[in-house]
DNA sequence: ATCGCTTTTTATCAATTGTTAATGGAAAAC
DNA sequence: GTTTTCCATTAACAATTGATAAAAAGCGAT
């Protein structure tokens, strides 16, 4: 697949910005193919960069006060990643981004955006719809959180990430919907009976 | 306290906007003072406003499948309320905004600041900063929630909402902390021994 | 100051959820 | 084809948290 078609489609996703425009942004960016497990942004450690995710699977998470680690998005196919400015605090990166399958992305520095913004008005359009997905996308996750029982995350869940949980191990997806696996075990167990 | 001032403060807070592009904004606003228990914002109904805090506490919150309304988040003195676009859903309210202090607000409609936005480039990178703020907020909650204890959970809230605990009923903090008002009492009173 | 209301704390008990460990199954490696 | 490894499930038990109710404390009003 060309990385370059794969970016216009994501962008175009968030804003219908010109040619020229993606031209401008696309000159930045940097192809990698990763491999099943590797972590590319790391807890903890600088990083300058923003990311579309072309093809695979992701996920972000952090590490609780026991150790375990606590899955917070799952990214799938064409999209853009957490925007570095939502996971960075103090210079640093609040959570670890990890391939949970394969995975194509494209990879810009945060700094240039900025500078695009400030030149490109489309840009500004582009870099606002893609902070407001992730605002809404944020907030109904919190809704859920809040007013769901953990059985109906699950059933979201399974609506939201289809084929996810056949793909990835449990505890990933356990951590996710804030139970122990062993806990989604026993709701899985429930909800086949119904 | 004269509003157009307090809210010019607030909005310097966000982005540094010329005393013009500030009248703009301001010549939409409509002031409203609200005493302490009424909600201006309804979950499920429809709401076409953005709002700025000018003085005074208000939380919102939702309704989850037991009945018991839980806290999403607090709001003080001087700033701007979660922005429509993430707390609507197909045109209704996905939240209720409730004063938990007599409230001074300022409210305008959020297709005005769409319209200036187009107008005015000030205007975009003020609504940017309240997007951008308002998910580095969630962003910062939404990983406390993952990685800390509740007990920590409470001490950052008595760091970030200082006598709030001293000021409205412990149910509402409770929730907010994702915990009961029984738990929240214990940890109250194993943290007053240390 | 006292009364009455609201809110918080405390205690007891119940229910849920988590922990540990063993079992079973599936996929990968040899 | 067998073994090994990894993962999900299940069971027994422990610990935590929640529910209910009663007592204590705080607060306003009279």
């Amino acid at each position: 697949m060309d990385g370059k078609i794969g970016i216009q489609e994501i962008i175009r996703d968030y804003y219908n910005v010109s040619k020229n425009s993606m031209e401008a942004i696309i000159k930045y960016v940097e192809f990698q193919t990763l491999s099943s497990g590797t972590s590319f942004i790391k807890s903890g450690v600088q990083n300058e960069y923003d990311y579309f995710l072309l093809s695979g699977i992701c996920r972000s998470y952090v590490v609780n006060q026991k150790g375990e680690d606590i899955t917070i998005s799952f990214f799938q196919n064409r999209t853009v990643l957490t925007p570095n400015v939502a996971r960075t605090f103090k210079n640093q990166s609040t959570m670890t981004f990890e391939a949970l399958t394969d995975i194509e992305i494209g990879r810009f520095k945060a700094i240039e955006l900025v500078k695009l913004m400030r030149e490109i008005s489309e840009m500004r359009s582009f870099a606002n719809a893609v902070l407001q997905q992730e605002l809404i996308l944020k907030s109904k996750k919190e809704l859920y959180n809040a007013s769901l029982t953990a059985k109906e995350r699950l059933k979201i869940f399974r609506q939201q990430f289809d084929s996810l949980e056949n793909l990835i191990p449990h505890p990933i997806i356990a951590s996710y919907l804030g139970i122990t696996n062993i806990s989604l075990s026993r709701l899985r167990a429930e909800l086949a009976k119904e």
